[in-house]
DNA sequence: TCTGCTATTGCAATCGATTGCAGTATCGCC
DNA sequence: GGCGATACTGCAATCGATTGCAATAGCAGA
């Protein structure tokens, strides 16, 4: 923001852009979107009632197999399209979706967690294939709670809420309701509402082994346990940990928000105190672990041979930071698929199931120290 | 995909959720949510017809203060939330906006690039600022054009289309409609429609001096000139030669997609060949940039001592990666607030404008060759 | 020719809120 | 006490599509 200051001077320019008359209403003859169509018109064109219309458009078999064809054809000619709204209201769904991403209430930023964003386009198109449309909604003015905003208004007829998911009391709340909506997380325990996500405490295990496997003995992990999914890879790290006979001192946890800059700081601050007995990074996220390793690479520690470093997530930049970056996979195709047909399965109320998806550790260059 | 094959071992590991028997409907005296309140239901509380109710709520002067009061006290106790699809009926408008992220039909993928990412949060936010719901469209099943889809079904009052530009034919047509929309892009010349975006050609411009000024002689452009907004990147490189000077045939474009892997393959399979004259890239977005520099690495040149690399975003990681990536600064912020404002804007009838914002070349380790 | 079906189509109510216009108090003032 | 103005409220139509039920026509079988 305060980047832009120098800019004040640039300003910004305008330009006018030259527009048509507006009045380009195709072929004199034809009048095609005088108004807006509606149905009634439809009918009157096609000589039937709008009943008749309606049917016919939806291809209801009641209908004359030759009123239909002669309906649509003509609808089609004229562009024709339903009016969501009113179908909408009649009919009483909205055939959409609201996916609202919760996010830290301090951290006032906007969505910004490549994960995150990767998730959504799967949902985006998964909603789309199943023909709903996708209302998407930064709980940032969220004095508004959303469980009414979008259902009780009817704007939508289910909600996937997704984001680092702290204890949201609001979750809490709506799973008292009987709103469908499901949730990308991590599993607490005994929620009263599905929750979809990966098996965060299995991906912290396999990082952490690979980590042990590697020599390492004094680790960090980087990141915030108060976001249960985050919680849940501390905890594999430290069954990992365990089961290996590691005292558990030996595992340092960090707080850390859910970027770059904040596993820049957090290594500067923190992490080269215990240098050189430390000899090992599990980073919440591989947002958090580039920042850790820009943060150890200025100070010239050797990565992975002094310190190995293993993120999670897998974003794009992952494979392309230089040493790659090792990380533990979430597979946010499947993630989205069931986010989505869980939702749609709960809609037509069924019972609501909770999926822990399989991780994946991509080992790379940032912790494999052996060749 | 293929990645997660070897986990159909694991399968995925499903819970039944516990289930409140949902009749937990608060204390037995009140009955809050027994169907569904609807105005007239309020009405009938507050003592008041409809009309009177539907005025209160929306705090018309006419109706008497203390009236007010107390229809908007019994709404609120009785949690009612207008219903948006008979409002939006009646109304004839949506209070909603579509934003379309149109993309390559070749690299048939999901939305990835960070920036249009950031661009998305920013003007999520923004709408909803302006009290505007976000309709989010991926349009890759997009038989449906956008147009009619969205706006003839009234499921939308006005079009954000982002989403790197080709010379889309379906925004060329909706020009000859008055749908109300606004593109962010390049400027190609005499659009007929409004577009937001950056003044690539200055950012092409700058990034590209600075190259020069660094010593840079033989220069490569990263990039696929067939975008409008690509293709002033490069022609502000071409600038930027032709007034220090430097003989055209010492910059060479290569096509290139808008990721970190096509960065990387370009920059393996036709950078190398040109070394050890070449000294200096600009890629057109930064995820290209970080592929080529991890191409590079692999390979021990130095950057920005033997390669110099400036790349076009600033994305969250270009600060973080190592070397950390200069580029050249889209203002996301002033962005998106453009793309609402102007849309807002003509939808209230107003003459249409295009706007350039202005960029900023951010200096970083890539290509600082003098310290 | 009459009765009973079946195949089609249309009538009219409905979804829930908004709003132009008309109706009813209430009040001031002559 | 009477009249017009002012301040509120309510009636009823409307937005556009969907759908239960009734209506009509056509046809076969008796």
């Amino acid at each position: 923001m305060s980047d832009w200051q120098s800019l004040a001077a640039y300003g910004k320019v305008v330009f006018y852009t030259q527009v048509t008359p507006n009045r380009r209403n195709g072929s004199p003859a034809r009048m095609n979107d005088k108004k807006m169509m509606t149905l009634a018109d439809i009918a009157k064109l096609a000589g039937v009632s709008e009943s008749t219309a309606s049917r016919a458009l939806r291809n209801n078999p009641v209908i004359n197999q030759a009123t239909r064809e002669k309906v649509q054809q003509i609808a089609a000619e004229h562009q024709f399209k339903v009016n969501a709204t009113a179908r909408n209201l009649r009919t009483q769904k909205s055939y959409t979706i609201a996916v609202i991403i919760a996010f830290d209430a301090k951290t006032q930023q906007t969505v910004s967690d490549p994960f995150l964003l990767e998730l959504l386009g799967v949902i985006a198109d998964e909603l789309s294939q199943h023909g709903y449309d996708m209302l998407l909604s930064t709980s940032k003015s969220d004095d508004k709670d959303w469980g009414s905003y979008f259902l009780d208004s009817k704007r939508a007829d289910g909600l996937i809420i997704i984001g680092q998911g702290e204890h949201d009391p609001r979750v809490e709340a709506l799973a008292q309701t009987q709103v469908p909506f499901v949730v990308w997380g991590g599993r607490s325990g005994a929620e009263l509402y599905p929750i979809i996500g990966s098996d965060n405490r299995q991906g912290g295990r396999l990082a952490t082994e690979h980590l042990l496997n590697q020599g390492c003995r004094q680790l960090v992990f980087l990141g915030d346990i108060r976001h249960n999914e985050i919680e849940q890879r501390h905890l594999g790290m430290l069954d990992a940990c365990q089961a290996a006979g590691i005292a558990s001192d030996a595992v340092q946890q960090l707080t850390c928000d859910f970027t770059a800059q904040a596993g820049y700081l957090q290594t500067q601050q923190h992490v080269f105190a215990r240098l050189p007995e430390l000899d090992g990074i599990f980073a919440a996220s591989d947002a958090i672990a580039m920042g850790a390793m820009k943060a150890l690479l200025e100070h010239d520690i050797a990565i992975p041979q002094q310190v190995a470093l293993v993120g999670f997530d897998d974003i794009a930049m992952s494979a392309y930071c230089t040493p790659s970056l090792s990380t533990v996979k979430q597979n946010t195709q499947s993630g989205g698929k069931a986010l989505v047909s869980q939702l749609l399965a709960r809609m037509q109320g069924q019972q609501p199931l909770s999926e822990q998806l399989a991780v994946k550790l991509l080992c790379r260059q940032s912790s494999l120290r052996r060749l």
